[in-house]
DNA sequence: TAGCACATTGACGTGCGCGTTAACGTTGTT
DNA sequence: AACAACGTTAACGCGCACGTCAATGTGCTA
């Protein structure tokens, strides 16, 4: 067969892994390494199955590097909150006393605060130097006016970028 | 004199220079070396003297650097943009003809309008997860409460982080 | 003029985030 | 059984963004 309908439901091996994410392979091994990702199973063999939501967090992983520019380390800790939430998702209807479940949820809750505090700081700055930008924008347009009336006659069809 | 009115109309020496932008004496020689500044003016003996423009550009380069994780010739490439504002503060009035001015000015806008579309990229996506944290807190949240009313009751007065 | 804080260049070192190569094992097909 | 395609670990290498000496020169003060 062509198409791969490989591995079982779902799982893909490294190579399939990398192409999904966009990551490399080399990478793939990297976080783990690090403790990005718990170790995915392994065939027989030795090979690494990805589960669904391995991919997931891998997909987490690189979005909250790319936005944030985060260190390894920084999105380690912010993920730490996500595997609570796998833990939930995960067969923890007959597991130990609530209190424990309880305060569990508690601290992810605290720390996902806590990210979020520091991201709406970062919004806050972003859109304070997205605020300058714009403003210089205008005083360009303004100078490229005045130039435009008061001196040379010239055409100004700029290209523009919309800004939705 | 215990207090330091040193140097010529609030110019810095390197040492000053640093302490003022929070950055090491080294970075700010790595900078002037990565051209992300042009090299400040020097003292007879050769120590760097730091303007209020140069201080301005590095808490610019330092705060490119911390918000976006910006590689610095990424953030070099974002100056060129400055450099053109600077040009226009300094001595403009008698120079080239117009025409230059204004295709540089033109210049300057569309690179300028590039970085807003760019930054209003990362602001979407940057949003976006602030709701998915948001929602994963109000969800958190349920679990508690389901859990204090359904199971134990414990007091929960969990210490808050205010999100103005 | 001595002394001390501060600066200069130059060179080497470091941690991160992978890239690359080597030597070797596994899978699936023919 | 043979073969290509894919995977494994181990090790070295690299570019970036600086840190950290070392040897030397400068500025101000006493």
């Amino acid at each position: 067969m062509g198409e791969s309908t490989r591995c079982n439901e779902g799982y893909l091996q490294i190579g399939e892994a990398a192409e999904r994410t966009e990551l490399t392979q080399r990478t793939l091994r990297y976080y783990e390494e690090k403790g990005l990702l718990q170790p995915p199973t392994r065939m027989d063999g030795g090979f690494r199955l990805y589960s669904p939501d391995d991919i997931e967090r891998l997909e987490r992983v690189k979005q909250l590097k790319d936005l944030l520019g985060f260190s390894l380390a920084d999105i380690r800790e912010m993920l730490e909150a996500d595997d609570v939430k796998q833990e939930l998702k995960a067969g923890w209807r007959k597991d130990a006393d609530s209190g424990e479940k309880a305060a569990k949820i508690r601290v992810a809750r605290d720390v996902t605060l806590k990210q979020l505090a520091l991201l709406d700081q970062k919004l806050a700055k972003m859109a304070s130097l997205r605020d300058h930008l714009a403003e210089r924008i205008e005083k360009y347009d303004g100078w490229l006016r005045q130039w435009s009336e008061d001196g040379a006659p010239e055409a100004t069809p700029a290209g523009g970028a919309s800004v939705p």
